[in-house]
DNA sequence: ATGCATGCAAATCCTTTGCAACGAA
DNA sequence: TTCGTTGCAAAGGATTTGCATGCAT
């Protein structure tokens, strides 16, 4: 029942790199080669990235691109409405495209990280309907399950790490500076 | 159906108190005024707690007590399994009593900052069930609602602030630093 | 030419650590 | 006396800001 998505960014990135385009026309702001490639880098990767690793790519070829543009543009890409932040339980933020309704919620393997969505109308509907219970009118819910994916088993046997740098491994408390 | 939980840390304060020296005895750590008036405050107030939270309070007829203590006896009550680290939308790391097996959700008020608890038995179930159909093995999850509560409504009227500091104020986004 | 963007360095903010002085056992 | 504790100051780490310079428009 609950339904995976499809990954998203996937598909349709010009089209967004054109969204884009309009929103920094319709706010007088402008079209550079930095925010190009960062917004390029970001729709290219699809989803739950965060700033360093967005930077860590692209410096690879363009040597000359600062972390500070990589957090403007990504801030840019919130306010134009194609991106969302996130932060999970290791306090890094993230990014992932956003597709005008979308609505989703995530599945965090604390063995490799993997980071997968999904969507279940029932468990929307339940979280309404608790939160008109009590009273409350609800903007927005936030729901992660941590545990260990198939491929990592129960956690005993450690699955395989992703190749990024301490970061990219999420902690059942918080390993991050904890900052 | 959701039902709202009694305010945890209302009764046997005492109690936990012996659990934490009995703690400090097994560990061969020690018992100090310090950590008393830190504790004492902690379960006093209840839940949903920051170190500055607690820091403010204590200062008042204390003010020999610093900051880096408040943070320590924190750390170590989540250690002994007296208390557990949450984050929210604000990022600001929050502790609560922990009662053993315990086991909720939060309701946020983006107006007054108010953090309700509740928990949901259906809700577990169907968490469960969409980790088992994604070939999950679930250790822990986290959700949240943030909305308006019943004295906040819509958020048109802004409600009620709670006295604190901007730091009391969940934001929609964030607000912190942030970081 | 304007004025938004960029990059660097410096600043923030919360949290943690190093270290010498303290105090419970 | 012996170590764990404390407080202060400083360090840390992610993210943001100030400012002079650069570059779309």
């Amino acid at each position: 029942m609950p339904k995976r998505r499809k990954p998203a960014g996937a598909r349709g990135i010009s089209e967004k790199k054109e969204l884009l385009n309009t929103f920094l026309k319709e706010w007088g702001l402008k079209s550079t080669r930095q925010r190009d490639i960062i917004v390029t880098e970001f729709l290219k990767t699809g989803g739950h990235i965060t700033a360093e690793d967005i930077y860590r790519k692209i410096s690879k070829k363009h040597q000359d691109i600062g972390f500070t543009t990589v957090y403007r543009t990504l801030k840019l890409l919130v306010k134009s409405r194609l991106a969302t932040e996130r932060v999970f339980a290791d306090n890094l933020t993230r990014y992932e495209p956003l597709s005008a309704e979308d609505h989703h919620d995530h599945l965090i393997c604390l063995g490799c990280g993997s980071i997968t969505e999904f969507e279940n109308a029932r468990m929307e509907r339940l979280q309404e309907k608790i939160a008109r219970e009590s009273g409350f009118n609800t903007v927005a819910h936030k729901m992660e399950l941590y545990g260990y994916c198939g491929r990592c088993g129960s956690g005993s046997r450690g699955g395989k790490k992703q190749p990024g740098t301490k970061k990219n491994a999420p902690a059942p408390q918080k390993n991050r500076n904890n900052r």
